[in-house]
DNA sequence: GTATTTCCGAGTAATTTAGTCAAGTTAAAG
DNA sequence: CTTTAACTTGACTAAATTACTCGGAAATAC
């Protein structure tokens, strides 16, 4: 018999390219935000996103609290809260758009005793993918790529061809 | 700075509801092999999943030694080895076809120095989902199964609306 | 007012998944 | 040896999802 993690889900997220996206925007923005607000413009010449894509991205990225925008001339993205108090969990959950699901992922069929066959299993790597997630904060991203030799920061991994699509996760 | 994982990762996987799927197809095999193989048509109607799909799944789950057929009347599937040594991960990996990918998920622009901001993150978190996949055998989720109060078994979770698609996980 | 930059929502193309279908092959039963 | 249940295979399709683009509106500095 397993030892079944206690399941605290209640929303599912998904990992997808565009929340890795995301994380790398964000990791940009720590990176060079010294003052002056970081401009998309910089962003996307820096890690290769198209400017159109950050403009979605940094939109609900906002609209969740994670950043700060200023418009007009001189404007741009501020982190809105220090990087160590956010985590990638956070990043991915504003761009991805976690269904608010009810227990089982959303699905009937799953209550009581005659609960599905693999309810406890996924919903354990669910809150498995997460637990780390949630623990891994943007400072320590930011300082990982610091400490990196090469400083340069140009060149990025293509997310588009690593595979992509989404799984639910515990929220 | 994060203190990272040892990433081991060689192939990536995928999470799908195929997956999902044949985990759950396998459990139903378990549960019914009582010296008789389990022919299709009783798995596709214990579990709501379709014959044709099954079809599918099986043909995947046997060429990867996961379970041999036996064909003819009265023929069926029966696992080819004991359930405690088969894990979820194998049997994902056996219907999801993993990609083998080199580093970084397959992509370039990624190696030495000018590593990119995220690899260690999406590796790592890998890494992570595989051997947590890897550590819950067939077995585990039989005696799960077998301990609820209600064994009809009959209803399982409708896996096509849960959140489908897949993310690469470290193999 | 004009340049810059964010903001917003509709729309679309490519990819991927999920599942079907049809035409076999195999082997046991009678 | 004929029937028949069952597995085998691969091509095919439809739906869903993702990963974007596009056009313009609003705000702000100069």
């Amino acid at each position: 018999m397993h030892n079944w993690p206690k399941e605290s889900a209640k929303k599912s997220m998904k990992l997808t390219t565009k929340g890795r996206f995301a994380v790398t925007a964000m990791i940009d923005v720590a990176l060079f935000n010294h003052g002056e607000p970081v401009t998309l413009a910089e962003i996307s010449a820096r890690q290769k996103i198209s400017l159109s894509y950050l403009e979605q991205l940094f939109g609900k990225l906002r609209r969740h609290g994670l950043v700060d925008s200023v418009r007009g001339p001189g404007g741009g993205y501020n982190l809105a809260k220090a990087p160590g108090t956010i985590s990638v969990s956070d990043i991915i959950l504003a761009v991805d758009e976690p269904i608010d699901t009810t227990s089982c992922g959303g699905e009937k069929n799953c209550h009581d005793d005659s609960i599905c066959l693999t309810h406890h299993l996924w919903a354990s790597l669910n809150a498995h993918i997460f637990t780390y997630l949630q623990g891994v904060s943007l400072q320590s991203l930011v300082d990982d790529a610091k400490a990196r030799k090469n400083p340069s920061l140009h060149v990025v991994q293509d997310l588009r061809k690593t595979g992509t699509r989404a799984v639910p996760i515990a929220a």
